[in-house]
Parts: structure tokens; C-alpha cells; sequence
DNA sequence: CTGAAAGCGCTAACAG
DNA sequence: CTGTTAGCGCTTTCAG
């Protein structure tokens, strides 16, 4: 069923048809003529066919690296609001933290004709590089920092910092690191400055063997936490995320030890997850939310043509202290 | 940059570079020219243009009702574990459990010249059935089912019954139900089925009052939990979803009842969430990710021609019992 | 092996 | 107000 069908059952030009789905002139006989068929039949114009002549899809691309990640699902909420009411739909590719398929993806929408993309990175590498520069239609990275594109992003480093000061002002004295690879530069190389800052900071010795590397499971971080505790009772552990935490205070919970009291425990995220657990989680929030907003108004900026050069924008935090750091009692869900 | 310049640049025929990108005839001299354009441009063929010609564009639309939910995450990767190794692309839709946006992407993928769609369903109106009806590409229903199409969904009414028995057999003489909307047939309607086929069984009376009414969230479970609790403690609780369950427990443990002894709480989805509470949750497991991977494998099926008439799949169950229903301790993470 | 030409379904001048 | 015409960027006969 086309256009030309359409026109032709209705008896009137392609143009005629064109006009009704695009409010132009047109006499009210033939616009009856046409709703009556377009109602029977139930055409809709290709949308396809539209975009490759007008070059404009009213959609716009997110890459994101997990699917069941309250993060994402937090940042996605927030591009939705500012981008739902200004008319355009989000089409989302799930790259199951494989950077081959970010490229992947960043491609499809490169060739597929979106109109701008919103890439909530994890990893850099050159092919990324390559394939952001190829991209002709305006992008925002969010969560991490690219030099020479536009950004939002969150005080990693400043969060884990403060986490870690926390654990040592609750009476940690040698805080453990459970973090992800550095190669996530927010996720894991800020998050390890910021410890490693406030372990200067209180003058406290930096060890090697004290920072163990985990991936972004729960599962992991119970692994490392009990290889931990197969050695020795550590006083606390900031991890660089709270599902790691999670599997943390798992591992301690197996090995009755008090989370709260005999280890202090703090992530970094603010997830529902650690709101529920046996000992509630001390966490940072990080405004994901929000920073899904500023990308989308970035965006929609960009796409007007309004860019004033490359933005980046860094987003705060906020403590949320629960009772894994032996702090006040938890407030509730 | 299209096929034209690049053609230009090269020193051949249009048909020469579509040739370049399609696997045609074509002597080395000419490959190797194309080659060295097409490298130093970064031209890719516009996907768009080339399925409006071919009408086949390798992608699949899905539509999920959330994103920050374990059941649709593991759907998905089902999906793609299937359908990656074809060849095709994820174009996923969240549409926020809003009915109006579940349509609106419906439509989009009908004109959007995707060449299938997986629907996870939640609430099925007038409107859906009249967009579905519309939609000339293969569908495929998930987690739900629905008349006249082809459907891959899960026993709701047998996990909920064999989670109520669950609760009677550890002891529970009143079970309460906390459960969603039937409109959603599955995980409202059906659980809510079961639930009362459980009573039934047991010869226990089904009373109005203990059946409540919550949304997806564990707050919603919490709420109604707080109300239940100020008029009663009840010594059992079913619910429709683990999420109202973590709701529940956080209730009870407020109020200084141990879950697993005083009160005894079952969900349904055997999500990871559950495992982590105080107490870990007694839960259905359902083949989520197997859904996905068969959902996958009938459009293929489908999109090859080769769709047999309508087909409903049924997955089975398995029940997990933990700590909440006062059964052997949990396995752990 | 190669290129010219037709056309996928649509919209936008342009001339009535 | 309306229809004719010319493409958007690509693939695919069809003759060479």
C-alpha cells in the first residue's frame, strides 16, 4: 500500500495524498476523500521513504552498555522527558558491554538516519574514535568524558573520594578497593583517583595489593571479597559501584562478619538494590537522571544548529549515608 | 557522500561500487580502487536508501514495556542470542508501561521499515489490536498470549499456584495476594488464577480483603504491606512480582517481624534482587531468557516464509525455595 | 565483467 | 488550491 495507490483509490494526485499527511493546501473534498480511504485501508506513509527525502527521521539513537542497569534505565528516563514532548522517538541499541558492538551500532545509526545520537560510553578505543568522527549527525557522550565532544558527566573522581573519606572518618583504617578496569576512565580510572586522594589525603599508605579488580557483577565482587577474607579481616571496602558492593556484604554476611561494624562498606551509585539489602548500602547518588536531561537539551541544541562550540558539563553528588558505614539507620525504600 | 561521488572518485560506474558493497562481479582494479576511496572517505552505504530499494533492512524492533527489569533484560538477551548470529539488529523501544507509547512504537516499526517485531506485552486495548492488525511484517508476542498470534509465554498461573501451595505447605492458614492489574493477563490475571486455585485446593476460604492491589514497584508493595500491618499480621504473603515482595519484606522487617518465620513471603520471577535481601526471597524461576531465544527463532522462522500457522509456546516453571517461606537456607549469589 | 537506465515511496518546486 | 515533474541514494535488470 502506497502513496500512489492511495492517491488513485481517492482519486486525486500523490501530491493531494502527500498534503493530507503534511497539512498543506488542500480542499476539504479531497481531504474527506482521502481520510475516508486512508481510514479504510489503514496506510501510513513510509516513514523510510520520508526521511530519504527530507533527511530528517525525528528519531534519535542511544547506545548503552547494559540493559537491566538501574543506572541506564535512570539516564534513558531522563532523555525521554526532554526529548518525548519536542516530537522525537528513541531508538535504543543494547551493546551488552561489547565495544565491537558500540561501533556496531554507532554505525547503524551513522547509515540508519537517525537524527543525533546520545552514546552512554563505557570504553574508548580507537575504533570508537574513528567511527564518532565518521558520524556527520551531532552526538553527546554521557557518563564519561571525551575530549573534543560534547559531555555530560559525573564527579567520579569526587564521589569516590568522598566515599572513601567516609569510610576512613567511620574508622577504617586500611579501606580496600574493589573497582572496574581503568579502562572505563570514569567508572575506573576516576573512581581509583578518588580513593587513592583520600588515602593521601589521611595520610595513609597506598598498597598494591589492597585494590582488587572486579567486572560490573555482584558476582565478582563476592569472589574477590571472599579470596579477601580467606587471608584476612579487612575494616572496610569502597567499591567502585553498588552492585559490587552488593556481592561484598554477601561474602561478609556468609563469613558472619557485621557489615556496618566489623567492616564498613560503601558504592558508589545510589541503586534501589542497596536499599533493600540485609545492611542498607552507604552510596554516592549520582544524578543520572538529570544528566540524561542535559544530554537530550544538549542535543536538541545541536540539532537545531544552536552549538556553540563543544560543552561539556559536570554533574555533582550527593553522600547517602546508610548503615554499611555504620552511620544513622537507613531511611526506608 | 554517496554512491555517486564515491563513484566519481574511483573512476567507475555507480554499479561498480553498489557492486563494491554487494559482493558482485567485479575485476581487482576496480575493487581495489573502490577500496582505496571508500577507505580514505569513510563512505557507508545509506542504509536507508538501500532498504527503501530492497525492502529488507536486517533489523528487528522490539517493544518492552521497562527497562530496569530483570525479566525484560534477560528477554532481550534471549533475543539476541538468537538473532545476532543472523545477521540482524536490536532496535529496541522502551515505552515506559504507557499504552499510547507502546502503539506509537508499534507504528513506528510498521512504518519504519524494520522486517519484524517482538513484542513483550503487557496491557492489550482496542488500540493495540488495530495496530497489530495493521502491521504487514511477522510479529511475535511474548509473555503474553493473545489470540490469533504467535505467542512464547510462561505458565503464570501454575507458578503462582505452586508458590501459594508453596506458603499453605510451610504453614501460612491466610495467604494474602498482592498482585497487579488483570488487564495484564499474565502477570495480573493469570497469578491472581492461580493464587485462587491454591485456596481452592486447600479449602481455605478466598476473601475480598486479602487480595490487594499494587503497581510494578516494590514501593507500591511496601505501602500496601504498611496498610495490612496496622490492621494485622498475616502469616503468609503471595506476590504477583519480587519486586512487590522486597516491598513486603522491607515492610515487615520495619515493623520487627521476621519474614521466614512470622510471616512467610513468595514471588514470582526468581529475580536477582531476591537473592540479595535480608531474607532471601522464595520465587518461581521462569524461562525468561529461553522466551527470548524462542520468540527469536519463530520470527526468523517467520521472515523466512516459513511460518506454519499461528503457534503458542508455553514455558514451564521452577520453583526456588529460600529463606522466606522458612525453607533450607538460600544458595548464595 | 561493466554501465545505463529504471524505479523503491515519498516530498517539493513549479507552473497552472 | 492542484497536478506534473524531478529527484533523495541505492540496487537491479538488461544489454553490451
Amino acid at each position: 500500500m502506497n502513496i500512489t495507490e492511495i492517491a488513485k483509490l481517492a482519486g486525486v494526485s500523490k501530491t493531494a495524498v502527500s498534503r493530507y499527511f503534511n497539512q498543506g493546501y488542500l480542499s476539504e473534498e479531497k481531504r474527506a476523500a482521502i481520510a475516508a480511504v486512508v481510514e479504510q485501508t489503514g496506510y501510513a506513509p513510509s516513514e523510510q521513504a520520508r526521511t530519504l527525502r527530507v533527511r530528517r527521521s525525528r528519531q534519535i539513537g542511544v547506545v548503552m552498555p547494559r540493559l537491566n542497569s538501574e543506572s541506564t534505565a535512570r539516564v534513558v528516563d531522563g532523555i525521554s522527558l526532554s526529548l518525548a514532548g519536542e516530537g522525537y522517538q528513541l531508538l535504543l541499541a543494547n551493546t551488552a558491554n561489547d565495544p565491537a558492538n558500540e561501533v556496531a551500532y554507532l554505525d547503524t545509526f551513522r547509515t540508519g538516519g537517525v537524527d543525533g545520537v546520545i552514546f552512554l560510553g563505557s570504553i574508548f578505543t580507537p575504533a570508537h574514535k574513528s567511527v564518532l568522527k565518521s558520524l556527520h549527525i551531532p552526538v553527546v557522550i554521557v557518563a564519561q568524558q571525551y575530549e573534543g565532544y560534547n559531555c555530560v558527566y559525573h564527579d567520579d573522581r569526587g564521589a569516590a573520594r568522598a566515599m572513601t573519606e567516609l569510610l576512613i572518618r567511620r574508622g577504617s583504617r586500611r579501606p580496600l578497593y574493589l573497582g572496574v578496569t581503568a579502562r572505563d576512565r570514569a567508572a575506573g580510572f576516576d573512581r581509583h583517583e578518588g580513593y587513592l586522594a583520600a588515602l593521601k589525603d589521611a595520610e595513609l599508605p597506598l598498597r598494591a595489593e589492597d585494590m582488587l579488580l572486579c567486572d560490573f557483577t555482584a558476582r565478582s565482587g563476592y569472589d574477590r571479597m571472599r579470596e579477601v577474607l580467606a587471608q584476612r579481616t579487612p575494616d572496610g571496602v569502597f567499591c567502585a559501584t553498588d552492585t559490587i558492593a552488593i556481592g561484598v556484604m554477601q561474602a561478609c554476611r556468609e563469613a558472619g562478619l557485621a557489615v556496618g561494624r566489623q567492616v564498613l562498606v560503601a558504592g558508589i551509585g545510589d541503586s534501589a538494590l542497596g536499599r533493600v539489602t540485609a545492611v542498607p548500602l552507604t552510596s554516592a547518588h549520582l544524578h543520572y537522571k538529570t544528566s540524561g536531561q542535559e544530554a537530550a537539551q544538549m542535543l536538541l541544541r545541536l540539532m537545531r544548529g544552536q552549538g556553540a562550540g563543544v560543552r561539556s558539563l559536570q554533574l555533582g553528588y550527593e553522600v547517602v549515608e546508610r548503615a554499611s558505614t555504620g552511620g544513622p539507620e537507613c531511611e526506608t525504600i
